[in-house]
DNA sequence: ACCTATTGATAAAT
DNA sequence: TATTTATCAATAGGT
């Protein structure tokens, strides 16, 4: 039908395309709105161009919703409610093991443990108490290494002042001096008295907060 | 097109409507097969007869929930959609609350610390040192408090004992002692022996479970 | 279902 | 994008 019939595959050029998905689209619509009137039946058409662009076409009598609608109730299976309740399920199952990880963080901070049997609270200790060790071996690990750090800084850098020194023949004493007797305080130069805070164990606990979390589990967690 | 052309309006005689339904709808389907293949489009038809037939149509690379699902998103108000996406930005909302719920018991746990800087060490060690406190007194408040039931019952037991000996004007021997040297070992008559093990402290950490969550994170988190 | 006269749709040109 | 028109496609009514 036309100036000589062509083969239905793919139109390369894209004007072509275009010029006749506009004009089929305009003839199926025809048709459909054909078939309502003629043969008393109900049509929703989706169509979306290769442009992305998207028509649409409903009998008069309802709606696209009204015919998925009704199109869901004759296939059965709702495609949407199924996933729709898998999620509520997954929400929920989430919401429940949110809550026990807060249970559990809380115990491990030593609250709510009026529940326990002795049991569980000879457990918890015993898990806490090796807990501790693994911190305090762990920060005395960071803070030698951090300590030997330094020791080798000063080192390197009083043996180039020394180096430049001989270099330049000069023998004044020097004005300041390089001592390695802190176990600490070099910190680059910008302000040696800033590692020496490092030694300095606060008394009161100052609720740390780990990666940008709040220890006790002040995570919103309310759902809108 | 036809024998004779006819005009756009309801076929009374349902036979030749249910006809004219059938080859229009067939011509329907063939031109979207068409606009699919030669314009490289989407279509979706939902079609359904005056009998209460219905037919679709969708093109094969997608399907028709794909189709109502970008239709949703291109006309903007979506019937289902928004509340959907809703849910998908909670679920993955409540994961990232979980990843971090998680690292911080894994943490608590002595796991996982080698992202942490000195400071946050030391908060965690002292916030640790103070949980692990809390659990000390509170299993000794319970196992105090225990005790002390445990002996209470005894004393009872052992003057209902002599009450009911005395009102039976019996004086043998007592067959068995109530004697107040365990400690413990009373457990309502159904096994002495259990409560003594209550004192048995285990010498390795057997990875308690208190409320059924295992500690070291193996809640499923794995989503369908 | 099939046939076919007839109307309808549309490809290419403008 | 709209019109034109030669041509092909769809289909109404009959079998």
């Amino acid at each position: 039908m036309g100036r000589g019939k062509i083969e239905i595959k793919r139109i390369e050029n894209a004007t072509n395309r275009q010029v006749t998905y506009s004009k089929r689209r305009t003839g199926i619509m025809k048709k459909a709105r054909e078939l309502t009137v003629l043969c008393d039946a109900q049509v929703a058409i989706i169509m979306f161009s290769s442009t992305g662009k998207y028509h649409e076409f409903c009998s008069p009598s309802t709606d696209i919703k009204g015919i998925f609608d009704r199109y869901q109730q004759a296939i059965g299976t709702s495609l949407w409610i199924e996933q729709y309740e898998n999620m509520q399920r997954t929400l929920s199952h989430l919401k429940d093991i949110n809550r026990n990880l807060r249970t559990e963080i809380r115990q491990r901070m030593g609250e709510d443990l009026d529940g326990l049997e002795f049991d569980e609270l000879r457990g918890l200790e015993q898990n806490v108490d090796a807990a501790l060790k693994e911190v305090r071996h762990r920060k005395y690990h960071v803070i030698t290494t951090q300590t030997e750090t330094y020791k080798k800084k000063v080192k390197h850098s009083y043996e180039a002042y020394k180096t430049l020194q001989q270099e330049l023949g000069l023998r004044e004493e020097p004005a300041f001096g390089f001592v390695d007797n802190t176990g600490g305080g070099w910190d680059g130069g910008a302000g040696a008295g800033a590692a020496a805070d490092m030694f300095a164990f606060r008394v009161v606990p100052s609720q740390p907060n780990l990666h940008g979390m709040a220890y006790g589990g002040n995570h919103d967690l309310r759902l809108g």
